[in-house]
DNA sequence: TATTGCTTTAATGCATACATTGATGTGTGC
DNA sequence: GCACACATCAATGTATGCATTAAAGCAATA
């Protein structure tokens, strides 16, 4: 019996170029473009770039305007506060949960891995690797825990916070404490004490959403 | 300044008109019909129902199939598992977060009213007039609440949940107790009693959660 | 110059056409 | 009766056409 792979598609492919574009910033916050342009530009009719435009609607990603076309959702500090809040509620109970289950270093292991990829990028002084890891960190955990609308939710909240997180990267001390972080709550993870991790993870948020927005406060960042 | 009062197009009317087959469960769990199907039963072409199924199936309401048409999703315990534990994890928080405000008595009244329509909902035996009365206490807390994202989000679940509940509305005990929890957390958010807001209310999802999956699980209902 | 109204432009929303391809059914050989 | 190859059918995925209508540009007027 084979794994029935999902043949690449138009549709596919559009969303997930569009994602990535929009991911990285090369279509920034603010961008515009109808969609007659969008699908000359990806090399297909409107039809399935129409349908993936629906999609990444509906992820938050970007807003359709009619006649103007599809624009890239600004970065504002009220979105990451919301979505920060939404962190600081969900992950420390699936943390929580987990460590309930009192997992096995063997499937800690993604976890532990990701947390030396993290404390590795800083000793190398590089930032896109730290990032990287870290929400390595943050999806594995969600996987171990293993409640799929989670991790549904989780990552589309992910996608949204993750341009701010990259142009906000650059702009804050070295994230010691945020690494360090990833230490303990692993540490209690192994240790199987639910409550220690939840409020570890507890702390872990509102300090990431308080850095975050501080940052975006206050350097009133061309974010639209 | 007029508010743009979004016009009603057909792809608009098939999402609602879909999602409210489906919640109704005149297209019930399970249902499947092709494209061409749906879009003469809708007296429509085929694009804008695909756009609509397209939404849907991001809102976890119907799963696309190649080759089959849309499908219905069945109504299944994991998946209620799934949705009650996020209900768990976001609601008690909202509420402690909206305590923590010291909201005033008009600005609860839409839950106070909610609360005294569940309570006169039981009085007159109308279960479904009770199910509504208790969606609207939950949604309208989100509302005071007041983050846009987390209101989404749980709407989506509400959506998906409501299905299984109004199958189980009957299948169970009349909801006394949940109709008490609601009048206890009200009075604690009129208290502007953040920690027993907070605590009651996770033992309502509990308690609700518990219900629900043991009459899913006993009465091994029909639902795919 | 600012305002109003008209013309032009062009993007969307939807319908439709079509090629591809998986599913279904039939017939043949064993 | 069963398995397999093949022919048929039909649904999707995508492209394209078109009417509608908002937006933008422009002109005439105050």
């Amino acid at each position: 019996m084979k794994t029935p792979i999902p043949k690449p598609t138009r549709v596919a492919d559009a969303y997930e170029m569009l994602k990535d574009e929009i991911r990285s910033n090369r279509m920034p916050p603010g961008f515009q473009a109808p969609e007659p342009e969008i699908a000359a530009r990806l090399g297909m009719s409107r039809t399935p770039v129409r349908e993936a435009l629906i999609r990444l609607q509906a992820e938050g990603l970007v807003e359709l305007i009619p006649r103007r076309g599809a624009r890239v959702l600004p970065i504002r500090a009220e979105d990451m506060q919301e979505i920060y809040e939404i962190f600081t509620s969900l992950e420390p109970d699936a943390a929580a949960a987990l460590a309930r289950t009192n997992p096995t270093q063997a499937q800690l292991q993604p976890l532990t891995d990701a947390t030396a990829a993290m404390e590795r990028a800083l000793d190398t002084d590089d930032l896109d690797a730290w990032a990287e890891a870290d929400d390595q960190f943050h999806r594995h955990l969600l996987n171990l825990h293993g409640n799929r609308r989670l991790s549904g939710i989780l990552e589309t909240l992910y996608d949204q916070a993750h341009r701010a997180r990259m142009i906000t990267l650059r702009l804050r001390e070295v994230p010691l404490q945020s690494t360090q972080d990833h230490r303990d709550i692993l540490e209690a993870l192994k240790n199987g004490d639910a409550e220690r991790t939840r409020a570890l993870f507890r702390r872990h948020r509102e300090r990431a959403a308080f850095e975050l927005l501080n940052i975006l406060e206050n350097y009133k960042l061309p974010l639209l």
